[in-house]
DNA sequence: TAAAATTTTTAACATTTGTTAAAATTATTC
DNA sequence: GAATAATTTTAACAAATGTTAAAAATTTTA
């Protein structure tokens, strides 16, 4: 859901969201909840094109993104299919692996240069036990995924790769450039060369 | 997930899964919690094509199937594509309507005769303050309604409208042949004829 | 049980989209 | 900045699926 109701700042032309933010993004927090959250949160400094979950290995753990941009993606043997793209304040995580400790369905690599936060899902999860405000944020977050998830569906299944592009343009206008058409092509759910006949303008 | 490791019982040929073992499908829950639940529960006797869920209601509350059969589906003016079919033992829930009290996208009829329990959600949420085995339930709860709903969309994005049919012939034998092909064309997202054909063996 | 209504299959055709491959453009590297 | 590599566009064709409509089969109702 990108950068709704953030407090943000820019350097140079970069958007960075606190971590606090991240949190918050989800539901109210009070300063306590919060204190112990970063306390098992550590800062990470990413290239462009660094790997951050993949799909064959466990990654349990849960990565807020306070700047760049990521893209989330299943593969198999013969296709790669991208399934969102995910900017400053949103949240990269296998839900999968994050619940069932096992492998999970999702890669997700930086497009950009950016920052993000991981947090430690054994630690995470001591704190549901024992923090109700961290245990109803955890639910928060697993419901406020679902619904963007689902939208994501709906957004499939009504509207045409066109529209879903100029969607996409709308949303992204400062990272569209620099992604590649392939990936883009594999969201929307068509092959390249009828994306690029999109582009082309042929209605 | 169907009736996956559930102690049920026929009462006939119908299916019956119990409240608790409807709760016990997410996450343990100790029997003072689960008596918590219940208290909030009702029970319902519904007949065939009932609807539980309008999407331009708000439908707040959370429903478990203990026996019958439900179509979850979303509807535009043109269009209806089914989501999902829920079997005992599964829970019917509006994601955006139960989280956010506005109307959401499923609409939820049923297809058989069925049992179902309503959980009141304003009671629900007042549990999620104050009992934090609860609140780890309900997180749960999202939790794998996320992984369930992403496991359909991997299935829809991988796999052919072929392999699809022969999942849910296998998945629901017993029910399949009384859902209108309609119904199962739209899940497999293809159109009615493609289904007839599908079905005639044209490979 | 016959008649009506609903559902499913089949047919014919048009359209869209994928595939392969080559040309054009853009980006990267030395 | 020239050469190389990577990416994007265009073209030509084939194949799969949707659409419309009618026929067949099944279910419901009177």
């Amino acid at each position: 859901m990108g950068w709704g109701n953030f407090t943000f700042r820019k350097m140079g032309e970069k958007v960075v969201i606190s971590l606090a933010d991240c949190f918050q993004g989800y539901h109210f927090l009070n300063p306590t909840s919060i204190d112990r959250l970063e306390q098992i949160s550590e800062k990470l400094i990413c290239k462009r094109n660094s790997v951050l979950i993949r799909q064959d290995k466990i990654q349990k753990d849960i990565y807020f993104l306070a700047s760049g941009l990521a893209r989330v993606y299943y593969e198999t043997a013969d296709r790669q299919i991208t399934l969102d793209f995910v900017s400053p304040g949103g949240t990269l995580i296998s839900m999968n692996s994050y619940v069932h400790d096992t492998p999970g369905y999702e890669n997700i690599d930086l497009l950009e240069d950016s920052i993000v936060y991981k947090i430690d899902q054994k630690q995470l999860f001591s704190l549901y036990e024992s923090d109700i405000a961290i245990a109803n944020w955890g639910r928060k977050m697993a419901e406020l995924e679902f619904i963007k998830a689902e939208q994501r569906t709906m957004s499939k299944l009504f509207n045409t790769a066109q529209e879903r592009y100029a969607e996409l343009l709308e949303k992204y206008p400062q990272y569209i450039q620099r992604i590649k058409l392939g990936y883009i092509a594999s969201y929307l759910g068509v092959s390249q060369v009828t994306l690029s006949r999109i582009r082309a303008n042929i209605p």
